[in-house]
DNA sequence: CTGAAAGCGCTTACAG
DNA sequence: CTGAAAGCGCTTACAG
């Protein structure tokens, strides 16, 4: 391979302007009524040339990029890196290209990460947006970069949306425990306010009166590892005698928990069910099988691509905001009875 | 938020040149014997301004993006996305944006990614080459594109390399079993020529060989799901009477052929033990914890960025490859004896 | 020490 | 139907 080939080097070569190879190579050769022969012509000589437009030129001029960021709580969470692998897909299917980041939920980070990602002009944004950063979302929309939340939303920031009905998640997972005739139905998660975590946690509420049951809840720090998590986990079993489920509202609580309760001895199922918020691909091989409240992966990133490309090509209109919500999927496993 | 700044808004306001501007901005003030006091001036103005340099119009006319591509075999993978976790850390500590993107181990898609990826001019490569994309790797390197390769690597492409000791990986695993007493060791390996596997199985061959034992192997097709693997394997076992401890050559196979094991009614490790390749997080927390050949994710990412940037920044030249080879960690938990 | 100018490789009114 | 020209926002010799 020898020097790249510019759009100058074609029009001196084949003796046409650049302004006409240009307009040939971006499809507006019938628009701008050039000859079928010419427009043939110069295709036929990029395509024996292997030409590829530069696309920093390109996006200098247009203003688009065709990137998009992707801004995660953590990448190499199982929930993220598949929806990324999902988005990667259709993304370079439709001639974009994804730069990923990761939050950790820190809205500092985050905010630098937004600045970074304007420098380089990307076109749109799908984030996971951390408390805290409702300023800078609205600054993006007010500079009229279409943004997707989801996972989690803002609830003073009015943007487009996927996310999952959390609340029913958590609803149907109990009304299955109490068919099972469980008892004393315990729910453990995060200490958060994020929008999903209020929802799970409202579900699990409303379902529990709805049979006049009274909750029994541990929220254990963001910050934990799983021993940490483990630990406060069989403290909370021992601590409230007679728990006979436990619905987890994140896969790695579940996992702690589930060490938790193999550690006191107890049966899965037998003692206690088990179901987790978040599928896992792990669920499936443990032994006993894992129950989930699942996302649906490639629906909810379809859904998010679709929300973004329609602003990105203006087929909806910016100010136009959706709000998409993706119903769970409970799926019985050994945890449960 | 109104309209972006220019360098040419700030030339004009602050009555300079925009080369004096630039150079200011760029850090050159010393070199271009620009006065403290002029500089502090202009610094201080983009400073308060929020000024953000166009990384497009930078890009493009000094030839550098800025972006790195991060291609592995898929994304969602537990040690692609926590290597793609670690490298971002240290790439935008640096002032790097990391494009990601699957090959799913197909040449043909590994091309086209390639292609559009060159389009972008990014400014170097952090690969898991599937085997046929010889020439057009080699078609970087010969544009004096940086390419580092990992987790496997290709024998007839010259160019840098990270990568595990999965040799000394199997071969301490056996070692390990073989002191456990274990006296028939299977392997459970994909049926793949890429080198990480190759290796692998070399140094199953040769530690046995050493201890004067046989060879049980089982090589499964790459596309197989879960659930084929573990039939495949309860076959396998049956098939082996006497099989007492068994090495999966990556932590999936290994999570299918403990599924296999429980199934047949097996205990581990009391009937065999296991040894997976690859760490993965639920191992830990599994019941009972699974052994583990570990490759540390974090020093691997470390040595792949450090390999690049070197690169990037000239401080090796092009030319001088380097193969750097970590060391794993056997990591003993509860289905070892 | 500073400024005018060309160039990176595209797009897109505008004129003919 | 086609071409000359300006512009996107930077960098960097070059001249003074």
């Amino acid at each position: 391979m020898n020097k790249k080939l510019s759009i100058n080097d074609i029009a001196n070569e084949l003796h046409v302007a650049k302004s006409t190879v240009s307009f040939i190579l971006n499809g507006k050769a019938k628009e701008k009524r050039i000859t079928d022969e010419l427009a043939e012509k110069v295709l036929k000589f990029c395509e024996e040339k292997g030409y590829k437009p530069n696309q920093l030129a390109k996006s200098l001029s247009t203003g688009k990029t065709k990137m998009i960021c992707l801004m995660v709580e953590k990448i190499s969470d199982y929930f993220f890196s598949h929806i990324a692998f999902h988005l990667e897909a259709l993304a370079y299917k439709n001639g974009y290209k994804i730069i990923y980041c990761s939050t950790e939920n820190d809205p500092e980070k985050t905010r630098e990460l937004i600045n970074l990602l304007r420098a380089r002009y990307v076109d749109g944004y799908i984030i996971t947006p951390p408390v805290g950063i409702e300023a800078e979302i609205k600054g993006l929309i007010n500079d009229n970069l279409p943004v997707v939340l989801f996972d989690r939303y803002l609830p003073n920031v009015s943007t487009d949306y996927v996310g999952l009905d959390n609340y029913k998640g958590t609803f149907d997972g109990v009304e299955y425990l109490v068919k099972t005739h469980a008892k004393k139905i315990a729910l453990v998660t995060l200490d958060s306010v994020q929008s999903q975590m209020t929802e799970r946690h409202a579900g699990y509420i409303a379902a529990l009166k709805q049979h006049r049951l009274k909750p029994v809840i541990l929220k254990v720090p963001f910050a934990n590892d799983t021993e940490t998590n483990a630990g406060q986990c069989a403290q909370f079993i021992k601590d409230n005698p007679g728990i006979d489920a436990i619905i987890f509202a994140t896969n790695y609580l579940a996992l702690s928990g589930i060490k938790a309760i193999n550690e006191l001895g107890l049966n899965i199922p037998g003692d206690i069910s088990v179901i987790a918020f978040d599928d896992h691909d792990v669920f499936n091989i443990y032994n006993p099988s894992i129950s989930a409240i699942a996302q649906p992966l490639d629906e909810m990133a379809k859904q998010l691509f679709k929300t973004l490309l329609d602003k990105l090509e203006n087929r909806v209109r910016l100010k136009d905001v959706s709000r998409i919500i993706i119903q769970p999927d409970l799926i019985l496993r050994g945890s449960t009875k």
